[in-house]
DNA sequence: GCCAACGTTGGC
DNA sequence: GCCAACGTTGGC
């Protein structure tokens, strides 16, 4: 299966670029939407790009690159009482949730923020600039990673 | 802090 | 199976 590449959201607030730089890997837990799951589940392999987007930030937008480091298994926080993320509904049998692995790639020289990505063209297909897209998971194309990648280690602006 | 857009839940 | 109510996301 041939690569592919994501965006994947997450708060500064709770989990940011830097904290994955200083991790260097971590498991994607509290993830409780099927779509985003199913994503993870079915589609994410070791090796596959990742768009690390900061959301709910001022400005909101791509930060750096990380990769999927391990695929899918069990998010065992939701059989966790004490956990933010638990499920009573996700039994060990049988998982409900799953999770990945996401490792550290690069730190952006710049934000590509999302008013960016909402005025270049080439760009105009991606999920997150749809009012309204609350995917926290997101599949995007091998030319939008590219770009985004280059913006995002170019000072001058475009 | 506001609120629109979603996703989920649960009564019927 | 419908849909109103509710909770959450996330830009602004």
């Amino acid at each position: 299966m041939a690569k592919r590449y994501w965006l994947m959201k997450s708060e500064p607030n709770t989990y940011s670029i830097d904290d994955l730089k200083r991790d260097g890997t971590t498991p994607w837990e509290g993830v409780r939407n099927y779509q985003a799951r199913n994503y993870m589940r079915d589609d994410m392999k070791v090796g596959d790009g990742v768009l690390f987007y900061h959301s709910n930030a001022k400005p909101p937008g791509v930060v750096g690159i990380g990769k999927v480091s391990r695929s899918a298994y069990p998010d065992f926080y939701a059989f966790d009482k004490k956990s933010n993320y638990f499920d009573p509904k996700s039994d060990p049998e049988n998982p409900r949730w799953m999770m990945v692995d996401v490792g550290y790639v690069s730190t952006f020289k710049r934000m590509v923020s999302l008013n960016e990505m909402k005025e270049i063209p080439a760009l105009s297909d991606m999920l997150v600039i749809r009012k309204g897209m609350r995917l926290s998971i997101q599949p995007t194309t091998k030319d939008e990673f590219a770009l985004v990648k280059k913006l995002g280690n170019t000072i001058a602006k475009a």
